[in-house]
DNA sequence: TTCAAAAGATGACAAATGTCATTGTTTTTA
DNA sequence: TAAAAACAATGACATTTGTCATCTTTTGAA
């Protein structure tokens, strides 16, 4: 940890308005803020390794974090990414296993820490953060469990609408106009998200290009018709 | 629900070993044997279904169950299969939204049910239940996440072994010598869970047995040589 | 700003999987 | 137990996706 402080407000996070701390009351959120300590880090920087034991639960406050697994033949399987106000090793830590999977920065990222002991004084102290916990981590499953469905059951072209409408609101930032938007990410992480090779990435967002529902510069990827990546993804008729 | 009495003993359950109750305390499963009712279902009754409200949780005590969501074009995903032992239905009444998705019988089968209101008593009053509860939602993750990198970023063939030990896991009793064990799900049920079509299973299941790792009698899949399967996996070298 | 390294794009081809049709077998139900 | 219905198996062929090679463009560090 190469910087601690306590200088940021929870509430700050709060603004990050998809955040589980939306669920807390006031106190708690008072309470939490007394207790963590902040760690700024560069881009490409891992916060933790599968199979290490966890000492805490870390929240993003800037930033994006990929969180993968190591896979045969070098590769990776992105499970998530993380935004702000989102929580990262929170299952570990409730579960009391070591981390499943590995986290690590895709840009500078400011990230809030709360340790173990801690963290459990707010669950006995506070029943409300307990079910709050529950709620969230029951949410989460029923998220991870139809993308588990998506990935199983649909082709490679619906997964991948699927997850560029996901990112695209997931990068969606109330300060900035929509279409100045862009998802960006490398083909290559692309492809450890949606489970395929970077070159039928490349293939498909090409083929989307020349019907212009999407327009790419380098990197960035623009969406401009959502209706018709909803089409493809099964989610408009 | 078609009968309901009380005669059956929590502890039964308790023998299904891969129980979630094994975490519990004789109090706490003392306190849920009383709340508890029992239901008795024939073959292939919906026990209940997607988008409708949960008023409780059932366990199964005998039989097994089918978990799926409808997709598109009549399709159908299997998101688990539930044991004896197991909860259904518990992310729906924890997270407070409708069922994502619905429940069938595979076979005749017993469940017990433990209203809403008496359940989360059970949470006030017994605060390890709780933990219990946090500790299971949060290993039940850790396990869907695997299999969504599974489906994700395997090949059929993988994913189908993979999917056939841990049924074969499943289905082992203690009662019945394991060379007795035997698979018994339709084609089509198997294509569901694994995320493919019905003549993909038949063609891989075919070539397995020619190589005599597995034998079939009708819709009874026999496994001889697990390590084969699990050298398929990837779980062998 | 420049340049090396990394990433993106694309063609050619191979392999895996899906779809449809047909036939024989098992399972279910009356 | 027999007939009907559902299911399993398999071939032929279409489609999707993966792999490898190559060339171009972008990115990031000096």
């Amino acid at each position: 940890m190469d910087e601690q402080s306590r200088d940021l407000n929870c509430l700050d996070c709060l603004e990050a308005y998809r955040s589980f701390f939306s669920n807390l009351t006031p106190e708690n959120l008072h309470a939490l803020q007394l207790q963590k300590f902040i760690r700024q880090e560069k881009k490409g920087v891992k916060i933790f390794l599968e199979g290490s034991k966890p000492h805490g639960v870390f929240c993003v406050k800037s930033g994006r974090i990929k969180i993968f697994k190591h896979g045969s033949y070098g590769r990776e399987h992105i499970t998530r990414l993380a935004f702000p106000g989102e929580f990262i090793g929170l299952k570990a830590l409730l579960s009391g296993t070591p981390y499943s999977v590995s986290a690590q920065t895709l840009e500078d990222s400011v990230l809030c820490f709360i340790r173990k002991k801690e963290f459990f004084q707010l669950t006995l102290r506070y029943p409300e953060f307990t079910s709050a916990l529950i709620a969230c981590l029951s949410k989460q499953l029923v998220d991870v469990e139809d993308k588990m469905i998506l990935m199983a059951h649909k082709p490679v072209r619906e997964r991948l609408a699927t997850t560029m409408l996901y990112l695209y609101h997931k990068f969606l930032v109330p300060s900035i106009p929509p279409e100045n938007i862009y998802i960006n990410l490398t083909r290559q992480d692309l492809a450890n998200i949606v489970g395929t090779a970077p070159e039928t990435i490349c293939r498909i967002l090409t083929e989307w290009k020349e019907k212009k529902s999407i327009s790419i510069k380098g990197r960035k990827i623009f969406i401009h018709d959502t209706n018709m990546l909803k089409k493809i993804a099964g989610s408009l008729p």
